[in-house]
DNA sequence: TGACATTGGTTTCATTTGTAACTACTTTGC
DNA sequence: GCAAAGTAGTTACAAATGAAACCAATGTCA
């Protein structure tokens, strides 16, 4: 299939527009893993990266998990009441605060994330494990840089969006 | 705020983990695209996707473009369903096989399309603009390479899910 | 020819998602 | 001390989404 050239001569090749390529890449990535930890632990994406951040860090509010993962307010509050409810989280309470409350794993969601973790390595190693050194490097720098200006590209259209 | 090391002293940093920060990258751009599309043109991602094929390809099928576009068959027809209302698409019969229709861009819907290719480039422009050649040619070799693999993986799951 | 499987595309249904409204609490400014 | 504004988190509602059922047409193969 060739592309045609239409009135004003200008075609756009989908195939390498990069944010194009960008998303679908992330899209295929995000199923894959979302696939896997579904199958094995079932449990979604966003369970997971709040599991993921509290086992970086240790203990969180809420906000803070939203914040540090990119992820809406009410996504996070799904979460944590669906891992709650598995006892995967324990709650308490900030006393100099009676809004928010510190969320950190319980035995059993540290037990989940000493077992995903490790998985979730492998899985990025099956992915990205035959991509060179400078090239990760770069590839790191790129999506540096593009995070930034989407995000800052978002804000902005968001604004005009009123 | 410092990464706790656990029980086994094992810490994933997401930060730095690279399926991570792809998905994240990507979302921040399609969020401000969507958002840009939707403002200034009152059209969604997908809605804007089969335009694009179609005004780079001239005639295609419903499956051709879910195929090309990654796009989940359902989210084509549906996509292809409010272009039409918008008078946005040709549809004509395929005398061979009943089943399937070829779609193309009405002379309104390439009137779109010649409005926002070049926007799109801007948009992408304003995104990657900074990277260096080298950087983009880096990136490109990883996306294909993590496209493939993550193609395949999410094959595989989706077995083992059964 | 005619049963059976397959395919392009649509529709139904349940789930997921984000927006906006809301609750409870805290901060600010007077 | 208190009204107004702001914040953390939840909930209600509507829109978007994908899986599976479905319809019509085509292919297969005995």
């Amino acid at each position: 299939m060739k592309p045609m050239s239409n009135a004003r001569g200008f075609v756009l090749r989908l195939e390498s527009f990069l944010p194009y390529r960008l998303v679908v890449a992330a899209n295929l990535v995000s199923q894959a893993t979302a696939r896997t930890y579904a199958t094995k632990y079932g449990i979604g994406i966003a369970e997971w990266r709040v599991i993921a951040q509290l086992g970086e860090f240790g203990t969180m509010t809420a906000k803070q998990i939203g914040a540090r993962s990119h992820m809406h307010k009410t996504k996070v509050s799904r979460a944590v009441a669906t891992l709650t409810k598995r006892k995967m989280l324990a709650k308490r309470a900030n006393r100099e605060d009676k809004r928010e409350a510190f969320l950190s794993l319980s035995p059993g969601g540290l037990e989940v994330y000493e077992s995903i973790a490790p998985s979730a390595l492998a899985l990025s190693q099956r992915m990205f494990g035959e991509v060179s050194a400078e090239d990760r490097a770069a590839f790191e720098r790129v999506l540096d840089t593009v995070t930034a200006r989407a995000a800052a590209l978002a804000d902005t259209a968001a604004e005009l969006a009123d």
